[in-house]
DNA sequence: AGGGAAACTGACTGATCGGTCAGTCCATCC
DNA sequence: GGATGGACTGACCGATCAGTCAGTTTCCCT
């Protein structure tokens, strides 16, 4: 691992756990065993070495993706939903500290300034928001899904919740990762053509 | 207005646009139009100001809740429970600083070291949390609501929604504001007792 | 008027910040 | 062996930070 992956490797930890305006060059530095000065020699200044774990995070987000929707066999919309549902889970389990940098302001305060940040922001919400989509338009073509929103804004509501849940992970303040079983039926639910009463 | 009201005014504004450790003190006083030392004259120092903004942001909501309390004409569960989103949604609209406040990790840091702030922040979302529950319990006994989880669970699921929500207008990245119509009719869906077929 | 307390001020302090830069180290080439 | 250039270093810089404090102003009570 060269140096440079060293320091982006440690600050994407510690800009996760600490926040950007918290975490000093110096801390950076002697966390990541490397004198002051190296930083700057591989990154410009902070906030593009920000900008550059936010690239590297968008190009793991879009990998993982590509990598789901190779293996992942679908029966229908619905099982599509629920597919994407615990994949959205999963990852944020795997990757807690990148997203637990998507859930401070820091991103969307640098994406205001800076247009490079705002577009791999984007990218990373286009590519959830449109696996919800595609998956919800694909259950109201098939019939397993109902809903009398648009598939886009369905997706939008789908991704306040999943996200909402991984949040509530964060503040750790309720124990929120009980919850992802009954989050899936409480959208499955949500969508679920209505049944003959009396039916199972 | 007392000096000392005007910096908590001023604080709260800044400390939810910037963040906490973005906002400096001399800021603050210049914006407020105080001497830098009359804020360490009313406050002990930084940490306990953030500490009296979340104190009064608690006071301010509980005191909203009563009056909810007091006017909201209810007549039966799901009604309450539609209710309850709309307060939250408003209220967020109208203290949309502190509520810019309540989504930063600032405070979640904060309380980590200081039970006070995390006496505030609890009691911040139990009132929001118990409103769902209460309207969800009153459903559930009065058959215009069903749910397989427990209403506390059912609760949590719904503050994530609502919550997220809120946060969309926040990050700026979707028109969220359009969504509220959608947001109580998914959450109606997500509750409503299985109605015979073709029924109207 | 006058005296004491409370409110307020702003220059000052030591620490820390992001960023610079002259210089060292070392592999590679002629 | 000497020259070249990329990787790396850490002392150093000006700016800014939260917090202090001696001194001034304002206010109220007698």
């Amino acid at each position: 691992m060269t140096k440079k992956a060293e320091i982006l490797a440690t600050a994407t930890h510690l800009l996760a756990v600490q926040g950007y305006s918290q975490t000093s060059m110096n801390t950076l530095a002697r966390m990541t065993g490397v004198a002051h000065g190296t930083i700057f020699y591989h990154f410009k200044n902070k906030e593009e070495l920000f900008r550059d774990i936010l690239k590297a995070f968008k190009a793991e987000i879009l990998r993982e993706y590509q990598e789901y929707c190779g293996e992942s066999t679908v029966r229908n919309g619905m099982q599509q939903l629920e597919n994407a549902v615990t994949f959205y889970l999963r990852l944020s389990a795997r990757m807690a500290d990148r997203f637990l940098l998507l859930h401070r302001h820091d991103a969307y305060e640098l994406s205001r300034v800076n247009p490079d940040c705002r577009r791999h922001l984007e990218a990373i919400y286009d590519c959830f928001i449109g696996m919800f989509e595609q998956a919800i338009a694909a259950g109201q073509a098939d019939g397993t899904l109902t809903s009398q929103l648009t598939a886009h804004r369905a997706a939008l509501l789908v991704f306040t919740m999943v996200d909402g849940l991984v949040r509530f992970n964060t503040y750790n303040l309720y124990d929120a990762h009980s919850l992802h079983g009954d989050l899936i039926a409480s959208i499955r639910r949500m969508f679920q053509p209505s049944a003959p009463p009396g039916g199972g």
